[in-house]
Formats: C-alpha cells, structure tokens, sequence
RNA sequence: GCGGGUGUAGCUCAGUGGUAGAGCGUCACGUUGCCAACGUGAAUGUCGUGGGUUCAAAUCCCAUCACCCGCUCCA
C-alpha cells in the first residue's frame, strides 16, 4: 500500500509508476536525463486529454466573439523541416551563439557582440600602474566608447588617476580569458555594472540537431523541431490555396517537439521530448484584439472544463517587458504543481498576440526590432542575414478587398503539462477510506471509463458480468475483474481513476439489477442490468 | 551549469566488510456475499552502472548515470 508520508509530489510520481501511467524512459538501462514514458494507464490519459482538445478546438470549435462561427482545420507536418524555416523564425539565431549571462540583472549578452575594455589606475608607463577592472559593453562605437569613459571615471573615482588602457573584442573564450589574464571576475556588466557577475560563456544549443542523409557534414544538418506552430506558418498559403478556407481562420497542429532544455527536471514538466497542441489563428490586423482576448478566454474555460477547477489554476497577462520582441500581448494559462514552491505557477499554456511576424519573416526573412519596427536583419553585406522564403503570404480579403498580412493569435498548449496537471489536480488522499489515495479523473479523461465485476467467481456471477463487459467495451475503455476481495478490486479502480464499478450480486439473478459505484463517493445505486450503457452514456458525456 | 541529498524486489524502506531482507503490492489455490478481509503457498534483485581496494564489497575508495531539493536556466 501507498506510504503516505512523503511529500505531496512524491507520492505522485510513485502512484504513476505503480498503477502504469508514467515511467522513466529507458529505465532498465538507468534512465536518461529529460524523457519520461506513458505506460498502458497514460496513453489513454493524454489520448483522452489529446482527443478532447481536437474534438473541442477543431471539429466543435465554439462560437466566435460576434456569435459567428468561424473555420478550423488540422494539420500534421514533418517534425524536420528546411534549416532555413528556423533561421527565418528566429530560432536558429538566438541559440547557436555563445552567450554571457549577468546573474545580478539578468541580462544575456552574445559574446561575439561584447567588448571588453581594461581599465588601469596612473598614467601612462607609470611602473606603479595598477589593474583596476575590466568594463564589458555592446559593441565599440562613439556611444560605447562614451558609455565606458563615463563608467572608467566613476570607478577611478575610488582608485584617483585612472584610465582606460586598451579594448578588444571578446570574440573567443580563450581571447577573453587570455586577456583577462584569468580574472574575468573583474568584468563588469554593461547592463547593471555587477563585477564578477557573468556566467563563463556558454554555447546555447536549443535545437536537437541531427543529419539528413547518410553523411554527416554540415550540408545536411537538420533539426528537430522546437515547436509545431512554424509548420503551420510554412503551410500557410497551401491551406488557403487548397482548403476554401476564409479569414478568420484557424490551423491546429499538435505533436512531438523537442528543445535542448538545461535543466530538465520537475518529472514531466520540462522535457527535451514533449508535445504540443498548437493553434495559429489568423485574423485581420483590426480584429486581432478582440481574437486574442476570445482565444484567451476560451482556453481558460477549456482547462475548467477537464476538471482543472481549483484556485490551482490561473490566467496570467503578461507584462509590458516580459513581451517577445514582437508580441503586443501574452496571457499564460498556469497550475499551481506540487513540485513549486507555494504561491508559484507552472505554464500549461501561451496565448499570445503575434501580430504579422511569423508570417512576414517566413516572406522577407528574419526580423528584427529596430526602433519599434520589425525589419529584416541585416548581414554585415547590407543583405538579409537569413533570406526568407520570397513567397506571398499575404491574403485578400474579398469583402473587405484588400490585400494584408494577417496577424496571429497562438494559443500555444503542452500536452504532457496538461497531463501532469490533470494528473496533479486528480490525486486525492482520503484516510477515512479504506482505500486513502484516489484519482479523480474527469469522466471524459479517465483512462478506463468503467470495471465490472461479480461479486464472488461463482454462483453464475461471471457469466452475467462477462457480457455486459463485452457491450461495455465495444464503445469506452472497460475492464473485467473476478480475482481477490471487492474491496481491493474497488481500491485497484480509485487509484487507476475509473469512475464506475458495475457489480454483478446474488440480487442480479433475482431482479436483473446490479450496484454501480460512484468513484468520488463510494455511494451505489442498483439499475438494471440492460440499463449499463444507458447509463455510462449520459454520465460520461458531461 | 553550481551546491546538497538519494539510488537495495512493482511500491515504501531496513541492512556499516562475511548466506539478499521486511511490510505492502503481484500471482496461484482455498475461503469470501460490497470496500486494500482471511488462510496456505509462490514468483520477483545486474543492491543504479563501471572500475578499484580486499581472502571477501550492498557496505570502503574513484568515476559515471539517474532522481529529488536549493540556486541557475526556461527564446
């Protein structure tokens, strides 16, 4: 039995493996950092989980905001893309560099981007001239320069008679270390002027690479996927060319993903494999508002709708300097998990405001924001550092007629978050039954939707429970079970999630009814046995 | 990435150099007439992995992997 003495987290991840929900990945062999597996119990769990969210966002869409109804379509595309689909999202750019942290302000600096300048006390040939420090700064023009004039000053203050002795460019780790002489924790940040508070520089590399093509050279690096929506964006023009589809619109994709993360930790709440269900609404750029604040809220009320009721969950705007560089608004949707501290939130899912970017960048090549505008980035030739695709995705509205690039909504959703949540909010210990921990799985969710069984394996009890498990199977998830006492069978059904227990009594050969019992409460109620599927019906479709 | 902790049966854990253990779970048989019941019996271990010390290692040493906690990170 569950020892019920560990912590809230603890017990979870036990109860997972022991009932087959989730296991470690490749666990005979020791594991490996970052993977986890869903046994027979959580395949069902998030097929449930997956399902719902295809049903309730791409076949049964809701109403939109003026009452109307509007189009969904799915697709599904290849986890590995062209590498210039993650040089134009902006991907490739942001994790392949070698970059600086400041632990004091946060700050993160490319290192091919930081100079360094080297800051000694007296003049000139003066044999008594002591280091004082080294000024990092972005880059070394006129504002640079000043920038490190005015910060040399302040800090020769303390140390009279300072100046600046040389700079240089802390292109390579080994350059800036060498000239450091080893003490970069004399650097001081640009952002905040913290010495000592960079990180070494450190290489990100967020993407999983791997080769196409039995040669493995850089002509045929590819990557894994971070993300489905640029599928999306990439197939654009194919479903508006192909589909009949009109603005506004939406496509959904869910599946695999992968990202390099640091730390994977927190079970299956940061995995460098997981998927996504992802959403990329297109609207006119008039409209995109009044999109965002209906996808945000339709959402919101999705999570409620699977059980996720509790103050556990919450809808968090973003703001203002936590937006992308593009987003002109981001609401979280987030779940208090038992592995965070008190009064912190996990994300479940980003709904954001992308405005045009993802489809302007994937025309005209990556962007950048340049003065509040997004322009495409420039190479030190003049020339878009990653050329876009050339194709016109802008569309043309027939009624409106105009022709525009739409803006984006993305509702931005982690399967196996949501999983862990439903998971998290569904544990339930209750000493005061003899069976304390229980899943309190929403109907729709549970991975088994009913068990039968005959009270005892004799006195023709098995051979009314088996048909009515067979007519039970044929539309939901069933078992049958004849082994051991009621009481563990019962016990064994609280911990898989299974919301109804079908028992087959002496009174069954009398009257024709048998008990159902209700997982939450432990309460029967006999209904005839040719009432079983009846009654599932109308319970499982709330 | 840094610091601390933990790895022994499906789960929870005991075992500080000398035969691999317990409780629960699982399975079988019997009993059982509604909530992890009882009886009898059974199966289950690369003691995380690799190396070293030793006549002998779950136990001591080194390395490594995984998990947990705290920082860090999380486009």
């Amino acid at each position: 039995m569950a020892n019920l003495n560990g912590n809230v987290m603890e017990r979870i991840v036990a109860l997972c493996k022991r009932r087959g929900f989730v296991f470690q990945s490749s666990e005979i062999y020791g594991g490996i950092n970052g993977f986890w597996d869903y046994g027979p119990l959580g395949v069902e769990l998030k097929r449930n989980l997956k399902d719902a969210w295809w049903l309730d966002m791409v076949r049964n869409p809701p109403l939109g905001p003026d009452g109307r109804e509007f189009q969904m379509v799915g697709l599904d595309c290849s986890i590995i893309m062209h590498p210039q689909v993650w040089k134009c999202s902006g991907h490739y750019d942001l994790f392949s560099d070698m970059m600086v942290d400041c632990q004091k302000c946060k700050s993160r600096f490319r290192h091919d981007q930081l100079y360094v300048w080297e800051v000694r006390s007296g003049l000139e040939d003066d044999p008594q001239s002591k280091l004082i420090g080294y000024l990092a700064t972005m880059g070394n023009d006129d504002d640079a320069l000043a920038d490190v004039q005015a910060r040399a000053r302040k800090l020769s203050k303390k140390i009279s008679g300072g100046r600046l002795l040389d700079q240089w460019q802390a292109e390579s780790i080994i350059a800036y270390r060498t000239r450091c002489n080893n003490n970069t924790d004399l650097v001081r940040c640009p952002s905040c002027d913290e010495q000592g508070s960079f990180t070494t520089p450190r290489e990100f590399n967020l993407m999983l690479e791997s080769h196409a093509g039995p040669i493995k050279d850089e002509d045929n690096r590819v990557f894994l996927r971070p993300e489905t929506a640029q599928g999306i964006f990439v197939n654009f023009k194919n479903v508006i060319d192909t589909c009949r589809v009109k603005l506004p619109f939406g496509i959904a994709q869910m599946g695999k993903s992968f990202r390099n993360e640091i730390t994977p930790r927190n079970f299956t709440f940061r995995s460098r494999e997981f998927e996504q269900m992802e959403i990329e609404f297109f609207c006119h750029p008039s409209e995109s508002n009044r999109w965002y604040e209906f996808w945000r809220d339709v959402r919101f009320n999705w999570y409620t709708s699977l059980g996720l009721k509790s103050a556990k969950l919450r809808l968090r705007e973003h703001d203002k300097d936590e937006l992308s560089h593009y987003s002109c608004g981001t609401s979280d949707i987030e779940y208090a998990f038992p592995f965070l501290a008190d009064g912190d939130f996990g994300e479940l899912e980003g709904v954001a405001h992308r405005g045009d970017f993802d489809l302007r960048s994937h025309m005209e090549g990556k962007l950048v924001n340049k003065d509040g505008k997004l322009v495409p980035d420039l190479g030190p030739d003049g020339k878009p550092k990653w050329k876009g695709s050339g194709k016109d995705l802008t569309y043309f509205d027939d009624e409106r007629k105009e022709r525009f690039t739409p803006h984006v909504v993305e509702p931005s959703a982690g399967a196996d978050r949501a999983t862990l949540a439903v998971i998290c909010e569904a544990y339930t210990v209750d000493e005061s039954r003899p069976s304390p921990e229980l899943m309190r799985f929403h109907p729709r969710l549970a991975p088994i939707k009913a068990a039968v069984f005959p009270l005892v394996a004799k006195d023709g009890m098995p051979e009314i429970a088996e048909p009515i498990y067979r007519d039970i199977r044929k539309r939901w998830p069933a078992q049958y079970d004849a082994k051991q006492s009621i009481g563990k069978r019962y016990a064994r059904m609280d911990e898989a999630g299974t919301p109804f227990c079908f028992t087959i009594d002496g009174q069954t050969k009398e009257d024709g009814t048998v008990t159902v019992r209700d997982r939450d409460t432990g309460a029967q109620e006999r209904i005839d046995k040719s009432r079983v599927s009846e009654y599932l019906a109308a319970k499982l479709n709330v």
